[in-house]
Order: structure tokens, then sequence, then C-alpha cells
DNA sequence: GCATTTAATGAATGATACTCATTAAATTGG
DNA sequence: CCAATTTAATGAGTATCATTCATTAAATGC
């Protein structure tokens, strides 16, 4: 069918191409923060831009692209610093404490762009194609290095599955913070970094911090037992 | 505005109300299994169960509330067998061990169902009013009596965090089979509970599972005595 | 067998993501 | 500095859906 398209406008004025961008994922990050991303139509994104809803296309592919942008964006200003504060920390606790302190942090702080995060942004197709993956691989990445050198130096168990040990802690951490992100419930980070930790080391940790209570348990028996013996000959 | 309607064909025929729920239901969830929520249309799923898209609202309120009720039927049927089952274990292990890959071979035998569950269920707000949130809560208790029975038994660490163990089972369960449900990648059930019990246990499980480091101490203790007995002995 | 209730119909409605022909502002190059 | 060309902005469409509702006939009650 033809297309009859009556008077357009001019194009009024011409702000900067970056301005113009910057204005558009500011309006956009307002309006999904307080409302979600399905409630949010185009259309106010782009009245709250002063905008017309034509020009977000032209720098966006569509919704869930712009709001990738969106979350990218923020993504990347937080995770900026966290390398240089692990750098604080020494010892495979404190370390591992800091990454998922850190983690039950951001959810604490930013629970709504979390939860588009783990809602609209995570379980899409094109997810692994984001710089958000990317950003996450490397943070989980940092946290298995922690458990690697902690095993290089005896204070976790060998032939750890690290996979595992990624999905029982982030695991953790999600489950803990469920009810926290859709307003059902509370959390102190904090507390439940301590908490996480605790049961998670327990788990990975060598039994006896810095040995091996197996073989320590056969020497002491062994140990036991001639003196033991001694004893009886002494007496005998 | 008025609404002028045209001529409406007749009732053609009346099946008996159960039979047309069924077969709605049962056209919804082939469709939903197969092409998710949001790409299939009401208009596909009425064609398919041989009914008009407004029959589709006499029974249920919404788009979302028919997966709901498909997605409940499929949990219910599932989860029915689940406690007598359970009966055949005893041991705080493989009794946890059984719920952990009964849930993880759910996964795995129907990863769209459980997909639809995971994303469009359980994070939208009426969920802790379906019957899915229910049967949830009735699942992830037995899974802590279990907790609770193991630590009577003081096979478990006593003052363990109930709330923290379920976050740290489930959580890990869910962060493992994240890939394969996006059809990302492979688990095996069986293998993958091996492992989270263990990993989960070494946390929660007393330090030296069912050894009696009691008894040791005891050896030990009077072993010390004697050592000093035969110390001074020797000196004096 | 007539009157009333209830189920099924399918055509409207409204919301909204996304497109595109039109127009004017920038930019280029002579 | 001005004409030709490129590019950005516009806003009126279009297409797709979920959802509604007046209409009609089948059941049901009397």
């Amino acid at each position: 069918m033809p297309r009859i398209q009556g008077k357009s406008k001019p194009a009024s004025q011409r702000r900067p191409r970056e301005e113009r961008i910057a204005s558009i994922m500011a309006a956009a990050e307002e309006e999904f923060r307080g409302n979600g991303f399905e409630k949010v139509s185009m259309a106010r994104i782009a009245a709250r831009a002063q905008v017309v809803e034509g020009t977000i296309y032209r720098f966006f592919d569509n919704k869930h692209d712009l709001l990738t942008k969106v979350i990218e964006a923020w993504y990347e200003r937080m995770l900026a610093d966290y390398a240089r504060e692990l750098e604080g920390f020494s010892g495979t606790r404190a370390r591992l404490h800091f990454m998922i302190w850190r983690h039950l942090q951001t959810v604490w702080d930013s629970p709504q762009m979390c939860r588009l995060m783990f809602d609209q942004i995570r379980s899409s197709p094109g997810y692994r194609d984001t710089s958000v993956f990317s950003l996450n691989r490397m943070y989980t990445r940092r946290t298995l290095d922690i458990v690697a050198e902690g095993v290089a130096r005896g204070e976790l168990r060998e032939g750890l599955d690290m996979g595992l040990v990624r999905d029982l802690i982030y695991g953790c951490v999600e489950h803990r913070t469920w009810a926290y992100l859709r307003g059902e419930g509370e959390f102190d980070p904090k507390q439940s970094a301590d908490a996480i930790v605790s049961l998670v080391l327990c788990g990975a940790a060598a039994e006896v911090p810095g040995g091996d209570l197996g073989s320590l348990t056969d020497r002491l028996a062994s140990a036991t037992d001639q003196i033991e013996r001694l004893s009886r000959e002494k007496a005998g």
C-alpha cells in the first residue's frame, strides 16, 4: 500500500549528537528505573527527553536495545572501581568477603536497576553479546581467581569445581536478595556477606585451616598408640 | 463512542465446560512450551484450541492468568509424587541428595516449562497468590525439615541459618542450570546433585562427618596425661 | 413449549512499538 | 559565499496484539 504522508514540521533545531543521546538515555533510565520495562512506553521516554519517538530509533535499534545501553552504562560506571577497591584486602576470606559484600551492596543500593538487569537483560537472547555479559565474566573470573589462590595457599580444598563454587556463591546471593528486589523484604549486606562467606568457606575450606585433618588424625592415632605402648611397657 | 457491531454467527455448539477449559489449556501449554510467552498470541492459542479469542476470556482473566493456570497444573502434577518418593530415602545426606536431584531432574526434563515459571510466573506481582508459590514453599519447607533433622541428629552444625541454607542450595541449583535453560549448555542431574550436596554439606556438616572427634580428643587428653606423668617420672 | 439464563461469537477498540516520506538544518566544494 | 548534497528530526502512519462487548443461539427452568 502506498503511504500517503501529510506535512512534516521542520527539524526545529539540531542539538549535538552526544547531547541528544545522553538526554534520551537519561530519560530512559529515569522511566525504566521508576516503572520497569513493559510499563514504560517509547512515547513517554521521547516526551521526557523532549524528542520525538522516531528520533530515538535513529540512535537505538529498539526499546530493548535502549534498555540494554542504559544498563550497560550504569554497570560500567559501577564496576570501574571494584578492582582497585579489592586491592585493599588480603587473605582469601577477606577478599571473598569483599566480592560478595560489594555485590550485595550494589543490589541494596540500586534494586530497580538490578531487577531490570536480571529480568530483562540477562535472560534475553543477545545477552552474550552485551558488555554487561563480559563485565560479569570479568567479575566472576576475579572471584574464582581468589578461590584458586586460596587453593594454592592451602586455605581451600584442592580439586574444587570452580564453576560450582561460582554458582554456589552467586546463586546464594541472588536468592538472598530475591524478596528485597521485589519490595517484599529487607536484608543487611554486611551481615549477609558474613554469613554467606562463612557458609561457603566451611564447605570450600580445607577441614583444618592450613592442614589436613585426615593425615593429622592418622599421625595422632599412631603417636597415641606408641605412647600407650610405652606406658604399658613402663608399668609392666 | 457508540459501538456499532455487525452480525455475529451462532454459538455453533456447546462443548462441556471442563472439556473446553482443558482444550484451551492444552493448546496454551503447547504454544507456550514451544514459543515462550511473548511470542505466542491469543489468536494462535484460540485457533489451536478451535475456539474464538473471546471464549478464552470467559475462563481466564488474561494471557498471564492463562499461563499461570497452565504452569500451576503442570507443577501440581509433578510435585504430587515427590513426598512419597522421598520416603524411600533415609539419612540426611541421602534425603538432601534426593531433593536436589529431583529439582535438577525436573529442569532437565522440562526446561521450557521451568523457564516460563522462572521468567514469567515467579517474578510477577501476583506470584505470592498462586498455588505455584505455596507448592514451592512446601517443597523448600521439606528441604529445611531435612536440614533441621540433620541438626537434631548432630550430623549438621547447630545454629545454621535455615533461610541461608535454602538460598545456598536452590540458588546454586538455579545458577547451575542457567545455561542449559537457555539452550547454551548441558548438565548432568545426578553428577550435579552429588557435587552440590558435597559442597553444601561440607559447609553445613559437623567438622568430621560421622567421625568421632570426641573420643579422639579423650584419647589425646589421656595420652597427654600419661606423657606428662612419664616425663615427670623420668625427671624425678 | 415459552421465557430466561448462559455460552460462544467475531468484529471493534485501544495501546503501542516501530517505519518512513517529508522537511529543513549542516556540510561540502567550487 | 552560495548552490548542491548529505544528514537529522519530524510526526503521521502501520501493524500487531490483548482485551472488550453487543449479538445470537443453545441450555435450562417453569
